[in-house]
DNA sequence: AATGAATGAGAGTTCATTCAT
DNA sequence: AATGAATGAACTCTCATTCAT
């Protein structure tokens, strides 16, 4: 039943063998992350998955169609469930936060699939086209209208563009979670989800009223 | 100058005719920039370079050391220049506006390099071993050696981490200039640069602190 | 029997169906008889075998593999029935003479392959690196020790040496063969046989008991 | 003059400069030796030659006339004086026994050209349409010439077949080279010929007429 | 006489994909 | 539903050879 919904949005073959579909694609994220898509072979995925090649052909398109259909289950879960936390958080800082720290998280507990993610579809631009792009998309458009949100309710100061803050944002994390692949480091990407957030909301200047908090305080000592 | 002896820091060949070598180039970035590493072919870039594909490993030995040899060139004498000028430049706050600006102007000027590089490299594991990418390590140093800078020197606030903020900065402008090969908006990367600068420094939330500026004048004056 | 388990002697790739994979080792042996190993394309033997060149990689990891797995086959079998007829000769001159016969037969009776082996396989030293090869060898080792067989046993000169007879031996047969590659001629390589054996066993010098034997002669008839 | 004609029989364009001319050619027959014909580049013997690649055509008009030059000297110096010393030899059994020797001699003294002649040349069929081929041919004639001439005048047996022998011997002497070339031993050619002439001379039986002598003997006391 | 530079012409090899069973 | 077997279609790269200087 929901195997069929998911099969919907996938835009794939009507899966005969739900479990192997699932298993293929698990073998296919493995390999592309170690490998590269080009660099990887359906071969090497059908050995990892345990079926022939042939069968990933039951299954899947194409190569390509392959790995799109990687992130499309993935990123609909992800997006089902930031919709449903969200509406918990009171104020658009509180559920920016939130979305920086699900954003991290993501990537940081899978690192295959944040590989995939990051150093194949990233470049691809057959990717843009692709069903699982648009909830992507749509995950976009969740952030963007927290920080109008933020804007509206005078949290966030009214001249911030969010589309420039998403980008920030999101590039942020990209940026982070692209090196981890890469070089394996930063260890622990889910420990920048603070940092991110006091610099995003504060930034890194030394305001002029820092300083001066402390000449507060000992006025309130002297009364 | 230092440019005439380029050859040295790039992996190449001895170029018979750098001028020849330099088209083949150029025309490299602009195919690999439309159609992909992968998609493009030797042929195609010959044809576009107006030589035999033979010719062009008289320049460079493979497909890949052709596409390596792409950004050698112009991250050196983007690295010389940034050295160079950041001297005249007086506060940390400063130079990294201009490492901003001039980090943004590199790709904005330069779609088919933006495109290679976004695209294309920043996925390449392999691309990592190369001189080329030495320099932009070296690059990324000038941005965590100015924070550095500024947080010594007081302008920048004493507990912010230069590694995230440089990973924010870079991720940033990558994030917009992907974006922009990807979709061809934000058409000016260049506008967002002083928002990029504004949001970094000040961050998005409205400071509650800004009032008790007044406050502390008085209090200043009292003692 | 051995003969359907050759594949394991044979450096090969599994072979899905080893009637083709005969068949395109025919071709091959055919090819590259006529036009030698650099001149022959694997197109040339995918033609000739009726499948794609793919194919021909299906069965054979390269164009050399495909080379030195034309021998594998042949001189197996070659091998094993020397060692199973061996046995029901009398006297190592009676063996040698067999093994003479059946060398020069193996290559008489299979133009193509005496070609292949002549003309190319001799000149190439990696072939020497190959199993088939190995079975070379211990065929020679027959012939020495048929040589040894007949020093001890007081048939052959107790001085000779067997290395260099087996070396006459086989360098006379693999020069008349090369010959017919070349020339066409000798037409009847058989036919050379028994002169083989016969000046290798008497040499061609007239002794000096020869003369002596038309003096016996006239002795019998004065009695 | 003389090299006039050396250039005439070689076939080759008029030399400029016939050191450099030899130059090229020792150099290609080094790197032939070593590395085989298609294996060896024109690039790789010009390096060693210390010449471009596009001097070598202007003294070699193809990478196989280059190849057919290499004996064309060696061998047309060897037949000359062949012929010259046979003059000096009574008797065929010494005559051939000369030329056993200075057969070996020839590659025993010159590995590299044994290398190319044996590995490469043996095996090339344009090689026989050659001017130096020629030269090789009426080498062999020398060998028939005195077979014949042994045979006449009573040292050799009269059913010896001169074609047969010849090939013998050659086969003999092409087998140990190419032993050589391939494997390094046997060390001392050389050392063999002593055994070949004696084999082929007297084969490898143990003559049952030996113990006639004796017979002999008291016969022509009786007369 | 010598060569730097350019290239035409292929050839081997790989793989995603198909299809009969 | 699963796959063994076959292949079409490319593409990178190499090298002998040429020619203007």
């Amino acid at each position: 039943m929901s195997v069929k919904h998911n099969n919907s949005f996938k835009g794939l073959k009507a899966q005969k063998n739900p479990a192997k579909g699932a298993a293929i694609l698990e073998a296919a994220q493995h390999i592309f992350a170690q490998k590269g898509f080009h660099e990887a072979t359906i071969s090497d995925i059908a050995k990892k998955a345990e079926v022939s090649e042939a069968t990933i052909y039951e299954y899947f398109s194409s190569k390509e169609e392959l790995l799109f259909s990687i992130p499309a289950e993935t990123i609909h879960q992800y997006q089902e469930k930031n919709l449903e936390i969200l509406e918990y958080f009171q104020g658009a800082a509180n559920k920016l936060r939130f979305l920086i720290y699900r954003h991290l998280k993501l990537y940081a507990s899978n690192p295959d699939y944040a590989n995939v993610v990051m150093l194949i579809l990233k470049g691809n631009r057959n990717f843009l086209k692709t069903e699982a792009y648009k909830i992507v998309q749509r995950s976009a458009r969740n952030t963007t209208q927290v920080l109008e949100e933020g804007i509206k309710n005078g949290e966030f100061k009214p001249n911030l563009k969010p589309y420039l803050v998403r980008a920030m944002i999101w590039g942020t994390i990209e940026h982070l979670v692209t090196r981890k692949s890469l070089f394996g480091k930063p260890q622990d990407l889910l420990g920048f989800a603070d940092d991110i957030v006091n610099t995003i909301f504060s930034g890194i200047l030394i305001t002029q009223t820092e300083p001066t908090i402390h000449v507060n305080v000992k006025m309130e000592n002297r009364d």
